[in-house]
DNA sequence: GTATTTATTAGACTGCGGTCTATAAAGATA
DNA sequence: TATCTTTATAGACCGCAGTCTAATAAATAC
């Protein structure tokens, strides 16, 4: 039990945040993020637009927040395993991340737009979806250059940004994002020049 | 003089495109995308909302067409010269590219924003922008590659890929789009395994 | 000349994200 | 019980993109 002292004042009704976001992952993936108005989510969630502006600021951060609770620390890092190649770990992961990539697709691409006009959300994309990310294929990249699968000379925070950039690239031209660019991203990141002494 | 029969009715003010478009890169520049309103762009030209409406059914669309009119054909694609590497012509290529998109870049974000709740939109951005600017670095790899400075195993569409998302991505996330960044896209682009033959 | 056609203008209007205010409700404190 | 503090609600309000209407202006067709 948390006995936490309750401060003075009107307790905040304990259900209207998880009725909020329930009503917003709701209505986007029904109509898209751009033809839900936050009236119609709160009018969902039962609730006055002046609570759920009490919660969150923005569109977009309530976006956010509901689209990414659940799987902001599904995305782990994949421990690196010494039985599979870093090519094949890499295609692996880049295919869960997809997954979730298109079953969000609307919803994330809005949140880049609206990161543009919006310093103050940019930064809080950045901590909670794009760092934690490169980060990933960052590690298994240094990792794989570590066990001699990616050449020494080789710039792997550029290697990196292809990554990220590839599938940015795509998700915004609205460009298929699945296995198949999981694949073909993974099997060129870690082509090898053919040897030319043989 | 080109003695075109005239339609009947009241000709447009052939001088309204003109200031609108002024007016549009004037303001853009001074105060940003998002904070010029349409109403703000037809006083400064000195023209009716109705009158610009009449001529671009979207801010996007203006915005499009007064920061890229100058510049459609300026991006030509480099013709191939034998005296000098791939990898410098690619590296000069962006530097190029990178300089209109840092010049430019709070309107450019904002028409990629722009484009991902508006299809028609997408549309005309892809053809005007991204197209084009993947075709002439698609060809100056594919041409590299007919060289011998890829090898022909490599994935010309991939790498095309990588270059263009490396610079969308930094452009995206407000890290700079400059000549280290086309520096280092076309060093590791065209990065060769050391020969370990030798 | 008159009729017709199209463009320009000013301004009303809609729906949106977001802010603000006034009132009522729910709890702690005294 | 009365007081204080915070929340919830309804609704007014702002600025914006984009649509629509009515009046007027500038051209052609007759």
């Amino acid at each position: 039990m948390s006995t936490e002292k309750q401060p003075a004042g009107r307790p905040r009704d304990t259900e209207a945040a998880g009725a909020i976001k329930a009503a917003t992952l709701k209505l986007v993936r029904e109509r898209g993020y751009g033809k839900v108005s936050i009236a119609a989510i709160a009018a969902e969630a039962n609730v006055a637009r002046q609570t759920l502006y009490n919660r969150w600021n923005t569109k977009a951060n309530l976006v956010l927040d509901a689209v990414f609770e659940e799987t902001a620390q599904y995305a782990d890092t994949p421990q690196h395993d010494p039985n599979q190649s870093s090519k094949s770990q890499l295609e692996r992961f880049l295919a869960q991340v997809f997954t979730h990539l298109t079953e969000n697709g609307d919803p994330i691409r809005a949140l880049i737009a609206a990161a543009q006009d919006d310093h103050a959300f940019r930064q809080v994309f950045s901590e909670r979806f794009v760092k934690p990310r490169e980060k990933m294929v960052t590690d298994l990249l240094r990792n794989a250059q570590n066990n001699g699968e990616i050449a020494p000379t080789r710039n792997v925070e550029m290697l990196s940004s292809f990554v990220h950039g590839a599938f940015w690239y795509a998700l915004l031209n609205g460009d298929p994002v699945d296995n198949d660019l999981a694949r073909n991203i993974a099997g060129e990141i870690f082509t090898h020049v053919p040897d030319r002494s043989v």
